[in-house]
DNA sequence: GCGACAG
DNA sequence: ATCTTGTCGC
């Protein structure tokens, strides 16, 4: 799969994120919810000694159950800086995904795709770059807004920009317990998006695929550090 | 200028 | 993200 340039600048960064926005595509419906692939993808950090492991974890849509997992180590090449996720994240995560003898189908990323401040977050940048469908599901709304949705499990509420522009949803995937955020990424509708959300998320609150993918990049740097 | 801010 | 014990509940 390609590979993410390591910007120079916060500006640099922009200036990418703004060229390749345009690539992205929102008129496809997506993958059928359900049915095929779909891959959870994560990443976890060791600040200390500057590296940063990665994981990506098929399943079957059906079932749930695990098909491959890959993992891949690299080194930190971007800070955290709000908006700009994607150039810490991707370049590793698309090692991981490269490792995968499976098709991914279906890309879940831990974060946001259209709901970002120039509406190119994670899920859309990964999208782009590897021509597969990908959407995000995020734990916090960043800083968009949202009026609590409904409590039973399925209920969903808009996420709202400055503007008022819906930029994803808020889900409820369990009862009594605080909503994710969805938002799409490339080649997958905001409903299907929730859809494929909600059928993840069978068991808790977050998706299968994002808890597999967590537990497995948290290993794999263990073991690089160890 | 200050604070907020996906992971 | 990461630092971290016990604790309440199914």
């Amino acid at each position: 799969m390609t590979e993410i340039a390591t910007p120079a600048d916060e500006a640099e960064a922009h200036a990418v994120q703004d060229e390749l926005r345009g690539l992205v595509v929102h008129d496809e419906p997506g993958p059928p919810p359900g049915t095929g692939l779909v891959t959870g993808v994560d990443v976890a950090y060791d600040d200390e000694r500057d590296m940063v492991a990665a994981a990506a974890v098929v399943l079957d849509a059906a079932t749930l159950a695990v098909v491959e997992e890959a993992t891949a180590v690299g080194r930190v090449a971007f800070p955290y800086i709000p908006g700009l996720l994607a150039f810490r994240e991707l370049p590793t995560v698309l090692a991981a995904l490269a490792a995968l003898r499976s098709d991914p189908g279906l890309v879940v990323c831990d974060g946001y795709g259209l709901a970002h401040p120039r509406r190119f977050g994670l899920a859309a940048h990964l999208g782009v770059v590897t021509g597969l469908p990908a959407l995000g599901v995020a734990k916090n709304p960043f800083t968009f807004s949202y009026e609590p949705p409904g409590a039973r499990r399925g209920d969903s509420s808009p996420l709202l920009a400055e503007n008022g522009e819906e930029v994803g949803r808020a889900l409820r995937t369990r009862e009594g317990v605080k909503p994710v955020f969805v938002s799409v990424g490339h080649r997958v509708d905001l409903a299907t998006a929730c859809a494929h959300t909600l059928r993840l998320a069978r068991d808790y609150r977050l998706p299968e695929s994002t808890r597999r993918a967590d537990a497995l990049c948290r290993r794999a740097l263990r073991e690089a550090t160890a």
